[in-house]
DNA sequence: CCTAGCATGTAATACGTTACATGATTCA
DNA sequence: TGAATCATGTAACGTATTACATGCTAGG
């Protein structure tokens, strides 16, 4: 068996915590895992597809009505790979922020302008954390794992805003 | 005009703070932008033409030797299509965190393998801040935009391993 | 009855990496 | 003379988004 995608770590995973269909996987992923794992439906839907022929999921067809709908779950073979690929190999970080490639040229910049650069950056980081701590507040207090998740992306926002903040006050006083 | 490239828009930058080649290029983002901006001499080689053939740089050679050798300039279209980039638009930010992604299906895991994933997460992390922080040595000190973005990196790396680490001594705890 | 949500899927396009291929020059 | 660095480039592959296309069902 070659290795996961990266779409199909996060079906992996999300069937076995109880979704269903792919529609089912894109509505969790942009509850929960979107700010450090997206998955788009051109993804989702051939991946469905390639895990099926691998064998590590199968599919069964649960139309409503007469509407068609394809509800997956895991196969052993998916379980035990989805297990493996927890346990083991490296982990990716990667970032990718405009606002810090504007920050770095920033020298090309009037003042005024560059101060409004950090001003905007640090608001979206702000209105960011509003937004996460949103997402906690209708979830409730989740004491799992995915609750850790939760946190770390509220308190990545609080300090990225922070970061910002504090740039933006110097470069307030700067001459 | 149409936009700018993601790889276009770090190319046009190097190029006003001096970089000359494609080569130079690739060279000063592993050493800078690398953690927050990737480029990959796929990407770069066949940007310039491109950026060529839309008239914001011009290319002159330059031969070392018999080694060919393309030296790269911006044009005044280059110049303003960099400055405009620099002072509208949305500031992108993407995150891509494979350990994450392992912690949010954590309860999947025995309690020392979740433990392990932690722990090489968080030391993980503290090598990455050893990394900036060398990098930081090797440069000096930097007044400037781009050594802020440096002090981004290190404080990052930082927060990341803190987080980590609190996580881990939460976890050691439990039952 | 109408709207929001459920549900599937593809085509076009773009983005991006990796591996390969090649070879000159510089400095120890 | 040998290694490190300078320097260019492509092909194959893989990743990912966006926009489009379609239509049913549940609930107010």
């Amino acid at each position: 068996m070659s290795r996961l995608t990266a779409t199909a770590k996060v079906i992996l995973g999300l069937l076995k915590f109880g979704a269903r269909t792919g529609y089912d996987v894109k509505r969790v992923t942009d509850l929960s895992t979107r700010f450090f794992w997206r998955a788009s439906y051109g993804q989702i839907y051939p991946e469905l597809r390639a895990l099926e022929q691998a064998g590590l999921v199968r599919a069964r067809d649960e139309p409503r009505g007469r509407r068609p709908r394809h509800v997956y779950a895991l196969t052993a073979a998916g379980d035990r790979a989805l297990l493996a690929w927890l346990q083991e190999g490296e982990d990716t970080y990667e970032l990718r922020d405009e606002g810090l490639l504007r920050l770095f040229f920033g020298e090309l910049l009037p003042p005024d302008d560059l101060r409004a650069l950090v001003r905007r950056r640090r608001e979206w980081f702000e209105a960011s954390a509003v937004h996460f701590r949103g997402i906690a507040t209708e979830l409730g207090e989740l004491d799992d794992p995915s609750g850790e998740v939760l946190r770390y992306g509220i308190e990545l926002m609080d300090w990225n805003a922070a970061w910002w903040r504090d740039l933006e006050d110097r470069l307030g006083s700067a001459p």
